[in-house]
DNA sequence: CCAAAAGTGTTCACAATACACCCATGC
DNA sequence: GCATGGGTGTATTGTGAACACTTTTGG
């Protein structure tokens, strides 16, 4: 008995990206205004189809970086979403990804042309198909990572203060931390650096930049270092 | 300017399936002679191709409950593997699954259809395509997943002894842990009966078996409860 | 009576938490 | 000189880790 692969049912393979943003205020999801049919005019998460010659995540990359011009952003392959009929047109199989990004960072006059837009994570609209299963995954995943992993660096401008970082902790693990804990927590991880520079905008006083080191990062993390926040 | 889904790539969806089981010695690993080209005879996880009317889920379901005859086993969708040519007939997309099984429960008859196997996870031949990868990213997945959730009672008999539980968490986290601080921590947790009865097989004096409380578990869970082990 | 595994508590070190006041500056 | 956000330390509690002796009983 020999096995024929021609037999076997085929299927479109989608990915489909959670785009996380933060604004110094409340963390956002970046969206687009689906361009075709169905559900044409609905709010959706930045997709495409996964090409012969593509992996999923090069594809992943591919859509995002049509979106927001950005390559080598932080990426995650999040979870395979398979509903027999999630895509009403043809089955679909869709692979999700969340991305983090720097919301000053992406080239606005691409987000024009998808009719793209920020959202608060408080405030997403509803999405087509299985989108919102896809958001509600990233976030669980996203918050379960930041107990874990120094994250959000990739979230923020590349000079931050001590400030911006926490309030990011706060808007991602959903609570109010307390200053001089968080302080030492971060302090302890030894992976930012003090810079001599302090950022003017926020108060009389000025509060000090920091930048993210990270080498000593990726040389802790390969050792298997995590933290506990 | 419409969008023809028609225009898209299809490319055909697998399901392999990390099955690990648990001897009382050994974590094992669950394989499959391969009964057909390429690489017929070579050693290989269980997959198969997820068809037109099945969710991924679904489809690795049945490829376990094909080999083992079990349902109702627990299993997690582990991440999807697609590199461009790790199937070299087809383009061929892999959504990995790991399930935990007890290594008692299986339909020995089955095993003999497919000439599967059990391996010690030290001692696992070269494997197909992708698998070995799929093998550690299971791995990795496990250790963590043990580490702050109880797991490892779908490894284990219904009843079962401390002994056991603890050589599991041995097993898994590949690391010995002291007697008392273990138990002390399992019974934090509070989702053990301890039963009447004593196992007389593995001493003199034979020690108390244990049950699992799997709906005071799933409370726990629900109410976000991890634990570190 | 002895071999072999089961069972059981305490101490110590470190990490998490709670908490409040002074500082520097622009206006 | 005062209002605003920035910066800093300590005391308490809880949790993880290390560690050794007694119990049972079949042979």
């Amino acid at each position: 008995m020999d096995f024929n692969y021609n037999q076997e049912d085929k299927a479109l393979v989608a990915v489909d990206c959670i785009i996380f943003g933060f604004d110094e205020e409340d963390l956002k999801l970046l969206l687009i205004k689906r361009a075709f049919e169905p559900e044409k005019g609905k709010w959706s998460l930045m997709g495409g189809f996964l090409k012969k010659n593509e992996t999923l995540d090069v594809a992943a990359n591919r859509v995002l970086s049509n979106l927001t011009g950005l390559n080598d952003v932080y990426m995650e392959q999040l979870y395979g979403f398979s509903k027999v009929d999630r895509d009403p047109v043809e089955r679909t199989i869709s692979v999700a990804y969340y991305a983090l990004i720097n919301i000053k960072d992406h080239n606005p006059k691409l987000l024009d042309e998808h009719s793209a837009q920020w959202f608060s994570i408080s405030d997403v609209p509803d999405l087509i198909f299985d989108h919102s299963e896809m958001l509600s995954k990233a976030l669980e995943r996203l918050r379960r990572r930041t107990s874990t992993n120094p994250v959000g660096f990739e979230l923020l401008p590349k000079k931050f203060t001590m400030r911006q970082l926490q309030k990011l902790y706060e808007v991602i693990l959903g609570e109010e931390l307390d200053k001089r804990n968080f302080q030492k927590k971060i302090k302890q991880m030894n992976v930012l650096v003090k810079l001599k520079e302090k950022d003017m905008t926020s108060s009389r006083k000025g509060s000090f930049l920091y930048e993210f080191d990270k080498k000593r990062y990726e040389e802790k993390v390969s050792d298997g270092f995590t933290f506990k926040m």
